[in-house]
DNA sequence: CACTTTCGTAAGCCATGACTTACGGTAAGT
DNA sequence: ACTTACCGTAAGTCATGGCTTACGAAAGTG
């Protein structure tokens, strides 16, 4: 029930931005504000959602406050991701064997539209 | 660069009941609709927004429109968070031996607060 | 004890987007 | 050809949430 949230949470461009630089280790919430065109009490804001969903954790350190990812809610996520990916698999295999596509449209192909305005 | 739009596809609760449906089979708009407590045009939208993040395709059955997971885009997704997953473990794990936690606070514990308003 | 640094929260503004109803267009049935 | 079924789009409404500025609390510095 918490892949939801997370999948909220990584759904803002901001907030990924957050998430993705966490990647590379700890980070204060100065020096991640310093790297985005926010305030810092956005990215504040956006850490608390993110610790919300848990998918990140902090730590006290003097005045400032570190923070770092936590594995459990991605790892929570991506479980979901994998169980579907697999019962997708299925499905698409099956659709793909009883329908078979006359020619699969390259990913961005606008599909044929039924009438111009 | 995809893996953005299937986030935030995935993020609304309609969307993701639509698209968990899809895990079971191809379904027509309709039949969506009548398993959500939203009108058929919102299910309609929500399918147009499904499709331009690559993670559905649709074939036209007679005046039905019949839609079906593409893993596609869910593959992009999947190769993304696995990606970022690898990177988050040993960032943590660093973390871990560096900072060691007196206690793993258990998730959904809130944590200690500067101050009780 | 002042003064600075670092941060979280409150209040308010505003764009985004999720939903509705209304409408038109295509396909199948009689 | 008329009627019904099924669907996509347009237009408008309204709540959500991301951002800002302002403020107060805690820790370090002199």
């Amino acid at each position: 029930m918490a892949y939801e949230s997370a999948l909220r949470c990584l759904a803002d461009p901001t907030r990924r931005r957050v998430f993705e630089r966490l990647r590379e280790g700890p980070r204060a919430v100065g020096e991640l504000a310093a790297g985005l065109p926010v305030s810092r009490p956005a990215v504040s804001q956006h850490l608390k959602a993110l610790k919300d969903a848990g998918l990140v954790l902090d730590r006290a350190e003097g005045a400032r406050r570190v923070y770092f990812i936590d594995p459990d809610g991605l790892g929570e996520l991506r479980r979901w991701l994998d169980r579907f990916w697999d019962q997708a698999l299925v499905a698409f295999k099956h659709e793909a064997e009883t329908h078979p596509p006359r020619r699969r449209p390259a990913r961005g192909t606008p599909s044929p539209e039924r009438k111009k305005p």
